[in-house]
DNA sequence: TGACAAATTAACCAAATGGTACATAACTGC
DNA sequence: GCAGTTATGTACCATTTGGTTAATTTGTCA
């Protein structure tokens, strides 16, 4: 009953020649990793099929990166990464706080609306109650770059006199993630209820001036709101 | 190497009398699966595991709900039952259209709050991009109520000229569930980055006054805001 | 009361899935 | 050009997992 092994010369042949590279196969299932886990979650991924998308083997994902928790972990803090370096840009210093604001509003709309598979992955983070989320110091990080710089905003328009000053950065920016994740996170059930309106070009436009635009106003001392 | 099974008097013993209970079954099922689905996902849910927590057998699962979708689909229709019932209550016809969307949105901040295990397979159907959800007309009517209760605000509101005329209910509705839905669905990510502040009672309330606050302030007219 | 349908149990199964053992080719430093 | 280390491919394995088979009990109705 034992099947037929082709000869070694066969075998030989097909597994010969070959180069290595080591931080090519690292990143190129880093890449196939991150698409599989956003689109299909941490236990709705395979690992089979990470590796038939890969260019090289199951064996070298237990190789480098010892197991799925391993490797999702990885694909976690490399999506952090690349999201992150898409943040640095932003100069807004020059600007009046409640332009400013809106601007920060707006990219930030805009940078998870780039980024789907990050949200993805944020969510699919949610639902495992954060487990690997929690243990990760450069993620803590970035989220701490954007507090800071809401802070920065909040405070030049606190004491400018056009922002009120009961409210809390933390909050302020509580309140522009949850409409731009929202934005992105609920997509599918939402044009999937109400149609696709929302999420044309025109609709994303419109959805983002007016996130921004209640950030601000919400932002603003009343007195000012007359100006 | 054929295994000793215990003699026929045992066996029939352990399972003689038992009660038929096809509705409780089928109910004890749903509500196992329910939190089931709700924690691990769709493919993180085991068949095994909701029938180990359930009173009776794999097997029943089966026989009810034909397979794994089967039973996730109807689970699904089942949480949207149960929110759609704490949804009724709300009586807003009297109120003044400001007041009324300020309850509006408030009771949704509540509500979401309320059903987190509904929340969560929002999350899960919204990574499967919607697949079953697609195809539900009960979900669908559930949602369209929403909106009607949006537009009967929102027209009042216009008519007497105290909110601004250029929105769509559609567009109020998805920021109210924006606010209200991020605020279940990244609670953990938020709290494992920022602290629990945001998430004590205090803060909740907070976070609600200021959700409430924003959508009214946002939907009314300029020329009001300062009456 | 007895036959037929519905409900339920226990044991079993094939495929999928995460993970490994082993052999060997490529590279590196001497 | 060779010894030792790193990288890689192939084949294989144990367990988990969704799903099924077959038997048995309970309920129903002529």
């Amino acid at each position: 009953m034992e099947a037929l092994k082709p000869p070694d010369t066969t075998r030989a042949q097909s597994r010969a020649r070959w180069k290595q590279d080591p931080e090519g196969v690292r990143s190129n299932i880093l890449a196939v990793a991150l698409t599989e886990f956003a689109e299909n979650g941490l236990s709705g991924a395979r690992i089979d099929e990470i590796a038939a998308k890969t260019r090289t083997s199951k064996r070298m994902i237990y190789y480098y990166f010892g197991d799925k928790d391993g490797l999702y972990r990885k694909v976690l803090e490399e999506a952090y990464r690349e999201v992150r370096a898409g943040e640095e840009e932003l100069q807004l210093d020059h600007l009046e706080p409640a332009e400013a604001l809106r601007r920060l509003a707006e990219f930030t709309f805009d940078h998870h609306r780039r980024n789907p598979n990050f949200i993805r992955l944020v969510m699919i983070e949610n639902i495992h109650h954060g487990a690997y989320l929690a243990h990760s110091d450069l993620i803590r990080q970035l989220n701490e770059t954007a507090i800071s710089r809401v802070e920065a905003i909040y405070r030049k328009g606190v004491t400018s006199g056009i922002f009120r000053d009961d409210l809390t950065p933390l909050a302020i920016h509580w309140q522009i993630s949850a409409l731009s994740f929202f934005n992105v996170s609920n997509r599918m059930s939402f044009s999937l209820l109400f149609g696709e309106e929302l999420y044309s070009e025109d609709g994303q436009e419109r959805l983002r001036a007016q996130a921004a635009e209640m950030v601000v106003r919400y932002v603003t001392a009343l007195k000012q709101a007359l100006r």
